[in-house]
DNA sequence: AGCTCGACCTGCACGC
DNA sequence: TGCGTGCAGGTCGAGC
């Protein structure tokens, strides 16, 4: 399901159910999702209390009271939802379904509230890392900067993609070199920065200066993630909030699943395109990015 | 070391 | 209707 913005959707409606709360029951109904759960992963929840929930690109991290913290991935199809205290005493009044084979781990919160983890592809995973130890976990570890914050810029961009032969678009879905991109987002941002997904990456290294390709991809990237965050993500096939509310940035796709219609771009008069990039669809237009 | 590809899963939309 | 095919927002390891 889910790219950055999705990730920061969800993360924003675990916050308001779990942090500061205790972690009284942990019902966990697979021995594995994409990896195997950690031994004892139930156990070593309950009674932990959540002290703060944050993202490392899409990543969920639940920091708990003791210094260890549990990391969530959503893979492609994982979806969180909250029912709050109250709501499952009535129902009909749900705004969004539970239960069924594929809800694979439900949180009980001290405050009553029931936080359901739903993944039908099996993609996602959880872990849990030891007190002190999420700095240095192995799925962690090499991931690139966060595109909204301080680490990136067009030079760290400029010094990611520097040598490297393979197209942009591989380039930038790779987390080494950003951390939170996803097919979506990747061919957005490289629509609204004009440069064709086919380009090779080192071929946009040089001298960032001001309306240079790099630094127009370096805004675009960022640009694309601020508005999706603001429309609530993208819903396309499962995403929601926790609290199942549809993103809607989806609406506004330049490119992305739009094979075959006019270029969005004023003037242009393009047609988008669509071809096979490492095994992902890529969506562009092949008139004005270059 | 960098890169490409297949594998991991289920569900859905499509064409015959 | 039913069945086969291809496709889907992500990673990771194998093999070149």
């Amino acid at each position: 399901m889910p790219e950055l913005p999705e990730v920061e959707t969800v993360c924003r409606g675990l916050r308001t159910a779990m942090e500061g709360e205790v972690i009284v029951h942990v019902d966990q109904r697979r021995r594995d999702l994409r990896i195997p759960f950690p031994r004892r992963f139930a156990a070593r929840l309950t009674g932990r209390r959540v002290a703060t929930i944050s993202r490392r690109a899409k990543y969920i991290l639940a920091h708990l009271d003791d210094d260890s913290a549990l990391l969530m991935h959503l893979g492609m199809s994982g979806r969180f939802a909250v029912i709050a205290y109250g709501e499952m005493g009535e129902p009909g009044r749900l705004r969004f379904p539970f239960g069924g084979p594929h809800e694979h781990v439900v949180f009980h919160m001290g405050n009553g509230a029931r936080v359901t983890y739903t993944d039908p592809r099996r993609f996602g995973l959880m872990d849990l890392a030891g007190p002190g130890e999420l700095d240095g976990h192995r799925l962690l570890v090499g991931l690139g900067p966060e595109p909204l914050g301080e680490d990136f810029s067009a030079a760290s961009l400029n010094e990611a993609l520097a040598g490297r032969r393979t197209s942009i678009k591989a380039a930038l879905l790779d987390q080494r070199v950003v951390a939170g991109l996803g097919n979506i987002y990747v061919c957005e941002a490289l629509f609204l920065a004009r440069i064709s997904p086919h380009r090779e990456a080192s071929s946009l290294a040089g001298a960032s200066r001001p309306g240079r390709p790099l630094v127009r991809l370096f805004a675009s990237v960022r640009d694309v993630l601020v508005a999706a965050i603001d429309a609530g993500g993208s819903t396309l096939r499962d995403h929601a909030a926790t609290d199942g509310t549809l993103g809607y940035f989806q609406h506004s796709f330049m490119v992305y699943d739009r094979e075959g219609t006019p270029c969005p771009r004023p003037g242009c008069g393009g047609t988008i395109r669509r071809a096979v990039q490492s095994g992902r669809s890529t969506f562009w237009c092949d008139r004005c990015q270059r």
